[in-house]
RNA sequence: UGGGGUGUAGCCAAGCGGUAAGGCAACAGACUUUGACUCUGUCAUCUCACUGGUUCGAUCCCAGUCACCCCAG
């Protein structure tokens, strides 16, 4: 069995490398570059620009250390426009509504599990492999998406975009173990480039920016009026609302109020027409809080859930899941019914439905109601 | 230019004679394959509008100046 792994430079990919080699897989490796800063423009809020070397080169050398010495091939390939017209143009797109996309999500579904994919069967290899922190089970002839053993580093929201054969296509051997567990094996094979390393953060592939630069590289900033939205007033001036997001607090420069207690502000809704962000006093305000979302772009990755079902639900990565009911509203459009009022659920984040540790797919968030009100 | 009130860090705001609370914001760090949330830390030391005075000692008392606010004209 000829499994290609995407080796990122990074020590989880490393070392599911090398649990494949272990059980027996013949594996090769393959770093993807989908990112060419400078083709793309990506100089405002960029700390490497100026680098000598630019840190996707550095994991470049990275990964052939632990390539070779792990004795396996290194295959290396670009997806620089493929990243851009599939994940990055949507992004931009999503930002301009108004809306918070998750780019990682898109990635997934059309780099890693698409192009990449396609890549490695058409140069003949059975399976790919990810170093993602996710299980598979295969059952009565079908393939579940599973939460991975380390439920703290659980990263299936992201994957919540694919589909069955291409989850039955993939390999994620850091399935059953933990983060921990990780670093140890990369510290007993002595994968020096790697085994210390950072874990990555950032738009996977871009990697770490200042975002509010980094947009203006692309979106046009326009400042306007930030407008308590409890009491319609103005009090205070935003950068441009494409940079925030429902429920961000840090950003918005509001300092107290006479005769107020100040509780800290946090945003409660973009208006994209006319230029205004509009934000709430106080973590549990009320304007925060949602109790129904329609989602679309559905994707169920095995079986498709029914109407009326009770579920959990993950509206933002890292968040713990919630319960809620699903309503079919046409083939491509489902309501997604609260137990409770949830906080800040954001139009263009990913709600995925869990079933247990079944990842069942999902949706983007689209609309977000409260009382029976779009908010 | 009658009367009253206020002036403390970027914004609010305690302190009212003994050597500057707290919140918000900001910044830094942690967390994090979406720079959200959250958590931790930092943040007035010839300084409390300014200038004098009283006092062992003043943000706190007194006088004057300036600024702003309110009421009355």
């Amino acid at each position: 069995m000829k499994v290609l792994v995407g080796l990122s430079g990074g020590v989880d990919s490393a070392v599911a490398a090398y649990l494949l080699k272990k059980q027996g897989y013949e594996v090769s490796a393959c770093f993807m570059r989908n990112w060419d800063a400078l083709a793309n423009n990506d100089y405002l809020g960029n700390p490497t620009i100026n680098n000598d070397q630019c840190p996707q080169e550095k994991d470049y050398d990275d990964a052939v250390m632990v390539a070779k010495k792990l004795g396996i091939p290194l295959l290396r390939i670009d997806f620089v426009k493929e990243y851009w017209d599939d994940v990055f143009s949507y992004l931009i797109r999503e930002y301009e509504n108004g809306r918070t996309p998750n780019p990682d999500i898109f990635c997934n579904k059309y780099i890693k599990f698409d192009a990449f994919l396609s890549y490695a069967k058409k140069n003949g290899f059975d399976m790919i492999a990810m170093g993602h922190y996710a299980k598979r089970i295969d059952q009565n002839g079908k393939t579940y998406l599973l939460k991975s053993f380390d439920k703290n580093k659980d990263q299936t929201y992201f994957l919540s975009q694919i589909n069955q054969e291409q989850v039955s296509s993939c390999l994620f051997p850091l399935g059953d173990i933990d983060k921990p567990t990780v670093r140890q094996i990369a510290h007993e094979l002595n994968l020096s480039s790697v085994m210390d390393k950072k874990d990555s953060t950032g738009v996977c592939f871009i990697g770490e920016r200042n975002f509010k630069e980094f947009l203006k590289n692309y979106i046009p900033a326009q400042k306007g009026k930030i407008v308590d939205i409890e009491h319609n007033r103005v009090i205070g001036t935003h950068d441009g609302v494409m940079y925030y997001t429902i429920g961000q607090r840090k950003g918005l420069g509001i300092g107290g109020i006479s005769g107020e207690e100040a509780k800290g502000w946090f945003v409660a809704k973009k208006d994209i027409t006319n230029n205004i962000l509009y934000v709430a006093s106080g973590d549990e305000n009320d304007y925060l809080y949602s109790d129904c979302c329609l989602i679309n772009n559905l994707n169920f990755i095995t079986d498709k859930p029914l109407n009326g079902q009770k579920l959990n639900a993950k509206f933002r990565y890292r968040q713990e899941d919630k319960p809620v009911t699903i309503e079919y509203i046409d083939e491509n459009t489902l309501k997604l019914i609260f137990l409770e009022p949830y906080k800040a659920v954001t139009p263009g984040q990913a709600a995925v439905l869990y079933d247990g540790d079944i990842c069942l797919g999902g949706g983007l968030i689209d609309k977000v109601f409260y009382k029976g009100k779009l908010r």
